[in-house]
DNA sequence: TAGGCGTGGGG
DNA sequence: TCCCCAAGCCT
């Protein structure tokens, strides 16, 4: 057992990526790469990070920022609840902790959007604290090498995973031993077609040695998608849009969109051309066309969406809620990909 | 506790 | 095209 550690150690030190967040242990710069890392491939969210990082320097930077902005700056990035848990987390350090990091992992896991790993991770990695950071990497190298069959989202595998990781941190530097489990898992014991012969430890692998590569970890749920349809309608009236921001405990709350019109079931465009207008009073407008339809697709949900273009006059009566922008100010707000993806469709952005 | 919560890349 | 996945957390 030390000797795999010691391998999977000595295989980091050649191997480790130079990656931003690896040259520091500040709390906050950690913190924040480990939320945007949060199911997150780092070819995707690295930008993010340096972003964000460059905009929001310190926690106090972040805490006196508008959650608006603080979205917009995570926009495309997905699972939003992580961007408006960050914010909300740095004004409670700020305003309740003296705008001190906590430092040990039980008040870190008290914070919100800061969970198991997360807390783990940073407790090790700023603080040098010997908690082990068990992520779907862990998982999957410990699952293979010691050949546990154990569904990893069942609650005794994690409890299963979790004491073997505690066992396996005894006794090593921390972070440095967390970083290259991590590292290892998602460079060379990858979820498809490893390249086992590069392996430093294939020769005493269990999954390995019994040809369970492809079996292990063990997955028991399997998430079901649901169907949605959704029709947006851009109501433009030559130098303004309306945009509305979704609040409820749907997805993308608190991001903005077109209005929109969601149904049960699909609606063919000559209906959606029958129907009244969500928002807009009277008959005095014009719609232009009905786009083709655009699927989008959510971990847990799929989209079927239209854009209907809307020409408008000026004296457009339309009803409270919506927001009227200036088109030359739609890319200010922070919306889902899909409605982004139709505004450069219609050259909004 | 099981399901909700995004997006983009790869096989 | 479809399916799985990627440094999880919240309720």
């Amino acid at each position: 057992m030390d000797s795999f550690i010691s391998s999977l150690h000595q295989w980091y030190r050649i191997n480790k990526r130079d990656l931003p967040w690896r040259n520091t242990q500040d709390p906050y710069q950690i913190w924040i790469s480990e939320i945007i890392l949060q199911q997150t491939r780092i070819a995707q969210g690295t930008n993010y990070y340096l972003r964000f990082i460059h905009t929001f320097p310190t926690i106090v930077h972040l805490a006196e920022a508008n959650e608006d902005e603080v979205l917009k700056l995570w926009q495309g990035l997905g699972y939003y609840s992580r961007a408006r848990n960050l914010h909300s987390t740095a004004k409670t350090i700020v305003h309740s902790h003296g705008a001190k990091f906590p430092t040990n992992y039980t008040d870190l896991l008290k914070l919100k959007g800061i969970g198991p790993y997360t807390a783990a991770a940073i407790a090790s990695m700023a603080f040098d604290l010997p908690y082990p950071a068990v992520d779907g990497n862990i998982y999957r190298v410990l699952s293979r090498y010691f050949g546990i069959a154990t569904p990893i989202d069942s609650s005794g595998g994690k409890k299963q995973f979790q004491q073997l990781a505690e066992e396996l941190i005894i006794n090593k530097p921390p972070g440095m031993h967390n970083q290259a489990l991590m590292e290892f898992g998602a460079l060379q014991c990858v979820p498809k077609s490893p390249d086992c012969s590069l392996c430093p430890v294939a020769d005493t692998c269990f999954a390995k040695l019994n040809q369970l590569i492809e079996q292990l970890p063990v997955k028991s749920k399997k998430t079901k998608q649901s169907k949605r349809y959704f029709y947006y309608y851009l109501i433009d009236d030559g130098t303004h849009i309306y945009i509305n921001k979704r609040t409820s405990n749907d997805i993308w709350k608190n991001l903005h969109e077109l209005p929109l019109l969601e149904s049960p079931h699909e609606i063919s465009d000559e209906e959606i051309i029958q129907k009244k207008v969500p928002y807009i009073n009277g008959t005095n407008f014009n719609i232009k066309l009905v786009s083709s339809p655009k699927k989008h697709i959510l971990s847990h949900q799929v989209i079927h969406s239209k854009l209907i273009y809307i020409e408008v006059n000026t004296d457009v009566d339309i009803s409270k809620p919506l927001i009227r922008v200036n088109k030359k100010d739609i890319s200010k707000f922070a919306v889902p990909r899909l409605v982004e993806q139709f505004f450069e469709t219609f050259n909004l952005v």
